[in-house]
DNA sequence: TACGGTCTGTGCGGTATCGTACACAACTTA
DNA sequence: TAAGTTGTGTACGATACCGCACAGACCGTA
């Protein structure tokens, strides 16, 4: 049971780069729970009751505008984790987090996270390392939909979603799609429809298959590239943190 | 002289909050310096020698994609602190910052800056609130430049800045505008000729001069409200912290 | 005062994306 | 099997923005 556990806990990478001693105090608090497609964690203006560690899952970070257009500002998967904006003030993020692949994660309670957070250095290490990450990302989505086409758009997102997965099939409708990137999902089929001509990817209503992933790489901006070395990274600099922590990967 | 000192030292607000005691101990690393218009403090890759303050000066963070367009992703005065990602793991921000408004700003060395934050609390503290407002800037600006038109970005960018000013002409060329919200500048020369129109600023050459600040209120996109909340949320937190660390203010 | 560089104004066609409307296909449920 | 719901395909004009080209205005410097 308890090495089930800790076979579980590794999917999450952030989590299983906890030090042994540390983690021990953590595991009573971690809760695995189902993270269903489409149910939402948090929204805007909440106030933190859990933070949530993904396993399988994958959840979407939007902002909402007042007319509810939205636009995904960051992904987060087994990676990462949910809630960060506890540790820095208790503000309420100004974001929804909505479950877009469902799956599984942890979850724990905020009162206990942030207790151990102020208390534990390898715990807030290991946040403050993804909180770069994710300004990263943020940063450079913010640049992508200014200056990419949806297409470009599309394939990124796409190959992003995939690297999570152990499948190479999304269960996800264009409207979903379209919501995350923030276009219409018009938008979505028309670039869609281009990439199943080109033989890269095939779908029917509510499943994508990628075909071909080296394909969607050609036709992706330069952005995917540069968050999958972000998030390259980050995870091995977690791979080999449990002991020590060392500097993160310096780039360029 | 250290009168002076500490006068100028409360133009930024973040380093005005440092605990009393605290403050001592970095006030001898401090060094007051010139952040002239269009310098550059850091590039996308540096290893960060040093971090800043504004007093007067306004700097932007701007990301900057592989064929030389940019975008930016948040704007930083006395508010802030530039080279964030210091605390965070080392790893380099992947960003540019470049002087948007001369002006001055303290500046301490990177080594000693780390070691308080690990030492001082209520450093870590502050810095942690400013990084939560940064990022729902960044949520901000890349759900702004998604749905909203370049008069409306305008006029949110100018309320912003004007915000960080004592004055109410900016110093600044549209060519600069532009490459900030990662448009063209023709597109500036349009946007900003419909406000002149409208009475509600006026240019010459490299200079913009605000007539009507309602006006651009009643033109710009909700981001600015948005925005100037969560600042002033920042602000007020400041405010009240130098002596005890009182959550942060709770929207919505 | 004249020069030269920089900044701004304007026009044009091209294109990506939008908004809207509607038909059809694929699943779900009764 | 039939009805209803939800997802996808397609078409059309409207429009915001782009890329390019060039003229003219401003301002510092010689």
């Amino acid at each position: 049971m308890s090495i089930t556990f800790l076979q579980e806990t590794i999917h999450n990478h952030l989590l299983a780069a906890v030090q042994a001693d540390e983690f021990e105090r953590l595991k009573p608090h971690l809760e695995l729970v189902q993270m269903p497609l489409g149910s939402i964690l948090y929204e805007s203006g909440d106030r933190l009751q859990h933070i949530w560690f993904p396993t399988t899952a994958i959840v979407s970070l939007q902002y909402i505008m007042e007319d509810g257009a939205s636009t995904e500002i960051a992904g987060v998967g087994n990676e990462g984790v949910l809630g960060i904006s506890l540790f820095m003030g208790g503000a309420a993020t100004p974001s929804r987090a909505i479950v877009q692949t469902g799956g599984c994660g942890y979850r724990i309670k905020a009162g206990v996270m942030l207790q151990e957070f102020n208390r534990v250095e390898s715990l807030q290490g290991l946040s403050l390392l993804y909180i770069q990450t994710l300004i990263s990302q943020m940063s450079l989505i913010a640049a992508c939909n200014r200056h990419h086409s949806i297409e470009q758009q599309l394939c990124r997102w796409l190959l992003l979603t995939l690297d999570r997965l152990t499948s190479n099939e999304l269960i996800m409708t264009q409207e979903l799609i379209a919501s995350m990137l923030g276009v219409r999902r018009e938008g979505i089929t028309e670039a869609a429809g281009n990439l199943k001509n080109a033989g890269f990817i095939n779908y029917r209503r509510g499943h994508i298959t990628v075909l071909d992933r080296s394909g969607l790489e050609t036709l992706s901006c330069e952005c995917y590239q540069v968050a999958k070395k972000e998030f390259d990274c980050l995870l091995s600099t977690c791979a080999t943190t449990r002991h020590s922590h060392s500097q993160a990967c310096r780039k360029k």
